[in-house]
DNA sequence: TTGTATGCGTTATCAG
DNA sequence: CTGATAACGCATACAA
């Protein structure tokens, strides 16, 4: 297997009897060469099979044309339909995605952003791991005039773009839908409290309960409930109080509403007569359990455009915008689990 | 903002009075170098708030330690698992990852590879999208001396490495659980048979019905159904035969199999009684359907990681290796839809 | 061990 | 319009 050279514009320059500049000008489709000369040098680049080499043009260029991504999973459905939307704006303005995943580890996070940062990547877009640490490295981010966009998870104290869902009307309105649906004891299973989003949603939850007057009883709060095991665990022990709720929100995802579930129909409660559910990220799954699960969708393949679009806004304006939050505003989708009426 | 200059080897340089040249190798972890001048460098350039810049690097070493992933689609459970498992690998070698979809359209396959070539990076991951054309894109990556590894989706007559699953193994499974269960007359839904893993499925289940000594029925065999929609629709159709299909094999998807369950639930038609059903892929719903769906788990996951370790496997081996191909042997998951017995 | 010089493949600047 | 030349930031062969 010979190790084959790859042609730079010198070999088809020399080919042509032309200038290294003249060709980098023809194949950058310049405007200060001559339209044969132009033809000539593209038909033999192709003959040649030339192809530009990106790390050269775009360490001379001091600028190069992709974003980096930094997610705590890949394969979570939340975060591969944003990768999937960003890709989306990207492509179409030949951009490269390079993609991190921190395994909600901030160690990790860490070494994601710095290797993005030393390729000279033009954004970073990331969404911070539930294990958190010093925010030095989204500092230096921003101090290296990189683009930084926050989205879901987000440090408030950072200026950035931020692209959120408003956690805390989706929480409110989901409740409020179960208190419409005469549920009178509605418990809340929350998420880790160092991560915003979930901060957002009890608030929510609160407020909801506030506004109707319904009383807040600490008992009903299930603290870390954001798996499907979780969620089971949870279920148990609030099913097994003296008296029980009515209904769970389960906040932190449709993972943990999955885990209410199956709890609940394995004790022959019936949903949603006896208990009232309600997730949240319309996983595609919510739409087939018996019954459906309500939830709260998130639109994240717009957020993913959007955040593209928010990109290469700020490119333009050269950072002189303000950083504003981008509020996306999420949709309480009402399934089976949760109307009695 | 100021457009902050990045701090180089040559500002360090000049700061400690030294070449540029020991500072690259004090950063560079050269054993050519004094320990305390080493030991100096890194603590200034620490200061100094030093990081590499990795295109220059890349540029003068003439490699990229990045590999590129072209996928149809990044949003799907089986490609974004595949994703997670390599960036498991590459990310402890420090590589990076770079992505590309193509959304089931040759021209943006080709568009993605060819950016990856620009990039000089050291592998291409593919599953080729649906819709084919010429494979000169693939075999220029194979001219370049770029590694070149095809998973699931594979164009069989490029040498390449290729990590696919035994579709035709993991099919004649499937017929011949459902034949055991006693089903008769077995129902198949096809993919598009230019790709290869459908003909193979196809071939499984052609296979294990002519090992079994059942007849093969052109009407039973169910063209292009590989979402929900279309499986609703094959479905429909089946179940209107003056004599229907005792089971379905929904040998292109779980949403193919999906479809299948609603319109059969719709009619009233018992599952597993009165109709087996299979699908593809070991979706995470198919656990939580009424009734649940047996179906095919293609370890994903681990797929990604042996493509990461064939990479550098084969990087070490500098492609002296001989292409062979990777079979994961996928695994019949037998759930409710298809045990009568 | 350290310094000097050169080149990786492009693009931008300046003359012609 | 074209050609020569320098520079992007780093790593290496060679000399000291």
């Amino acid at each position: 297997m010979k190790q084959q050279k790859r042609t730079t514009i010198y070999d088809i320059a020399q080919k042509l009897n032309l200038a290294a500049s003249s060709v980098s000008r023809a194949l950058s489709n310049s405007d200060k060469i001559n339209a044969e000369t132009k033809a000539l040098v593209l038909k033999t680049a192709a003959e040649m099979n030339y192809q530009q080499n990106a790390m050269a043009s775009n360490l001379r260029k001091g600028n190069n044309p992709t974003i980096g991504v930094v997610v705590p999973r890949i394969n979570q459905y939340f975060f591969s339909n944003i990768i999937a939307g960003l890709e989306e704006v990207t492509f179409n303005k030949g951009y490269n995605l390079v993609i991190c995943q921190s395994n909600e580890l901030h160690s990790r996070e860490v070494a994601g952003v710095n290797a993005l940062v030393n390729q000279n990547v033009s954004g970073i877009v990331i969404s911070i791991a539930a294990e958190q640490g010093s925010s030095d490295h989204l500092q230096q981010v921003l101090d290296r005039n990189i683009q930084l966009i926050q989205f879901d998870r987000v440090l408030e104290e950072l200026e950035t773009f931020k692209v959120v869902n408003d956690n805390h009307k989706a929480s409110y309105e989901a409740v409020k839908h179960l208190i419409d649906q005469g549920y009178r004891r509605i418990a809340l299973l929350e998420g880790p409290q160092e991560l915003h989003i979930f901060r957002e949603r009890k608030e929510g939850y609160l407020a909801a309960l506030r506004d109707h007057g319904f009383p807040v009883q600490e008992e009903l709060m299930y603290a870390n409930a954001w798996t499907k095991e979780l969620g089971a665990v949870a279920t148990a022990r609030l099913l097994d109080m003296a008296i029980p709720p009515d209904a769970i929100f389960a906040s932190t995802s449709d993972f943990a509403a999955l885990g209410v579930l199956e709890v609940a129909s394995a004790k022959g409660i019936r949903i949603p007569e006896e208990l009232g559910i309600c997730g949240y990220s319309n996983e595609p799954f919510t739409e087939i359990t018996s019954p459906s699960i309500s939830t709260i969708d998130q639109f994240s393949i717009e957020m993913g455009k959007t955040i593209g679009n928010l990109h290469f806004q700020e490119m333009e304006n050269s950072g002189m915008v303000i950083k504003k939050t981008v509020n996306i505003k999420p949709k309480l989708i009402i399934r089976k689990s949760s109307q009695r009426l």
